[in-house]
DNA sequence: CGCAACTTGTAAAAGGGTTGTAAAACCAGC
DNA sequence: GCTGGTTTTACAACCCTTTTACAAGTTGCG
């Protein structure tokens, strides 16, 4: 069962939603300031959170700040009255994954709740293509013709860059800092090294590149 | 054994997914169009409704119109096609709990319904399963080859959270702030511990694990 | 064109980091 | 302070990364 956190001022609104979310089988929490309900998100790791907007002392965005801040991925909705200016980039900015404007129907916010849970859910598994090869983000999984083969981290790090800037030139130094960090300091030549793998394990024909494209005097370049 | 309805009017597709749930220990019932579906609905009373959003004659949506009128609460999951326009809080007001976009995956449709099912039955034990291991949530015993045996706290939670998030790379700080909490501070070296550990009583040869993977460099995966 | 200088491809060695595992140290509840 | 459980530690085994060295390729220039 899925708890969801309530955290809301209106002591009626907040009995509502939660006799509504135990009638729909989730175990709701509730919280009667933003304080209260942020302690209450790091303890209970609630599977979503419902945070009011307005409210005296520590405000929802000030919740949603504090939680982001503090490393919580937990999905949150924003609950906002009908009169509250509502700065959709800025909601977003802070974290919140949707908002709903008070006043709503119970099926909408159920909706909301459910597919939000569902976008967000573990199980939907990000998938990268190009060519043959497959490359299965969330279970870290690289397959050739449907093939699983086997990455080491840096090959792995290493393409899901190129996948992510297709088509460009990209200086060694590019790459380091950004697969690599600034923190360590490699040689620019285990770049080189890891592309010379990447290609014998993902290519058609090692010998001729067609995906992973040598720039001279430069870097690489990803083909799709 | 819990009957599944399914309503295709495409004939392979609905073979193909009949199959896979008898693979997987459902028992199902084939429906080629809406009329007949939600007439089976009725007498068959299945535990989930696997219906197709578009059918010649009654469609999806109006099977689940009809059968929320008549008070039917089954589960059910609504395919649609690639190309079809999907308004989710339409699908979802009108009384379906879930959807899937065709194609999908196998994994993913038996996820979905087995999270449905899960989400929906109530009081009932809650077991989840894999190979020969049961988990029974509600009494909180794990067994093995039906044979009871003993997890510790930590244990059973680090099992569980496996269990809940099958088949994904999870970095060791992932499983530490899901599973320990964001309070407690362990090394993550105590992940490794704790994995051991599961080796040990639930894989059958701890030395060449199957079931919990390690993913060097980051954590570990667990495959059901 | 032909040569020198530079860049890249590649395999293999060296070195360092990560994991498996058992045992010790620590802790909380009785 | 006992007991059972959790966390840390230590070290071996293993795997990966990085470096190195040399061959092969490319470029610039006379």
């Amino acid at each position: 069962m899925q708890t969801v956190l309530v955290i809301d001022d209106d002591a009626s609104l907040r009995d509502t939603i939660g006799l509504l979310l135990e009638k729909e089988g989730f175990r709701p929490v509730l919280a009667e300031d933003g304080k209260q309900g942020f302690r209450q998100a790091l303890t209970l790791k609630p599977a979503l959170i419902l945070v009011d907007l307005r409210m005296p002392g520590m405000t929802g965005v000030e919740v949603c700040k504090q939680l982001r801040a503090s490393g919580m991925k937990t999905p949150l909705i924003v609950l906002s009255a009908i009169g509250d200016e509502i700065d959709k980039v800025l909601l977003l900015e802070i974290g919140a994954d949707d908002y709903v404007v008070k006043p709503f129907g119970t099926r909408e916010l159920l909706a909301r709740i459910r597919a939000l849970l569902r976008r967000t859910s573990p199980g939907d598994t990000k998938v990268l293509t190009f060519a043959n090869v497959e490359v299965d983000v969330t279970r870290r999984i690289v397959s050739k013709h449907g093939e699983e083969l086997k990455l080491t981290r840096a090959e792995y790090n290493l393409l899901t860059y190129f996948l992510q800037n297709p088509d460009r030139a990209l200086s060694r130094d590019m790459i380091l800092n950004s697969v690599w960090g600034y923190e360590s300091f490699p040689n620019t030549r285990t770049v080189d090294a890891h592309v010379v793998r990447l290609r014998q394990k993902l290519e058609p024909d090692a010998g001729s590149p067609r995906h992973f494209l040598t720039v001279h005097g430069v870097g690489y370049r990803f083909l799709p």
